[in-house]
DNA sequence: TATTGTTATACTCTATAACTATA
DNA sequence: TATAGTTATAGAGTATAACAATA
């Protein structure tokens, strides 16, 4: 088999299994991504693009996402302190809770494999990802 | 790092790459991917719902995918030798060239890892998709 | 001049449901 | 009755280019 055609189709089957799992959060794949992708910072904090070079989207595909989840009440943008161009992406409280909860299910699945294969995998991804 | 998100990331990555690098076959990722698990298989030969299943899509999903490769004589649509609701899709000669080309790309960068890293992260990538 | 993010536009992907033809 | 594939529709993701505000 070809690597990156499993690697599509397991991108695809986590999804899938993801968004059934989180089905009463009415979130789309993307915006799981990004909410789980904040959440998973240090901070809980980002500019837009550092969240779009975290999940791989242009800028304009996350305006839309980001627009949504503003309006679900789930983040809020902010002005950057330093940088007025910029502009900053925080969980709400809301946010927080379901984004814990996102990146619980991704622990769970990943919970399918020992340490060391997690291990493995994530540096071969990286290598792939350069 | 939780390793779903390093999933999405990399084949976000991987996708970019392989589009930027076979850009002029002006062919979308979905389309790329279809294309690619046609030429992996044995016989170049699948019916919709196979490859379907292939590539993690709808059948909705498919029928345009398919419809566009076939409007540019990449492939053509066969009635099932046995069951006449099905249909079987096989790649044109052209098709068969530019499935070989696109599986070629896929493996100079699985190149970047050792034989062993491609067999681990394949069956973790099973494991995840099960 | 260059960068951040948004808007505009057009195309592609996705999900749901309804439909046709066939089994 | 059930299944394979298509069509219809609406919402979501994507790329490109243009734009305003700021650096």
């Amino acid at each position: 088999m070809v690597l990156l055609l499993e690697l599509q189709r397991a991108t695809h089957a986590t999804l899938h299994h993801l968004t059934a799992h989180l089905a009463d959060l009415g979130l789309s794949p993307s915006e799981l991504n990004a909410l789980a992708n904040l959440g998973a910072r240090a901070d809980a904090v980002a500019t837009v693009s550092e969240l779009g070079a975290a999940i791989g989207g242009r800028p304009t595909t996350l305006t839309g996402i980001l627009d949504r989840l503003e309006q679900r009440g789930l983040l809020a943008r902010e002005p950057h302190p330093r940088d007025r161009r910029t502009v900053v992406v925080r969980p709400t409280a809301e946010g927080a809770r379901v984004a814990a909860r996102i990146l619980d299910a991704m622990a769970q699945l990943e919970r399918r494999l020992t340490p060391e294969a997690v291990e493995a995998v994530s540096a071969a991804l990286r290598e792939l990802s350069r």
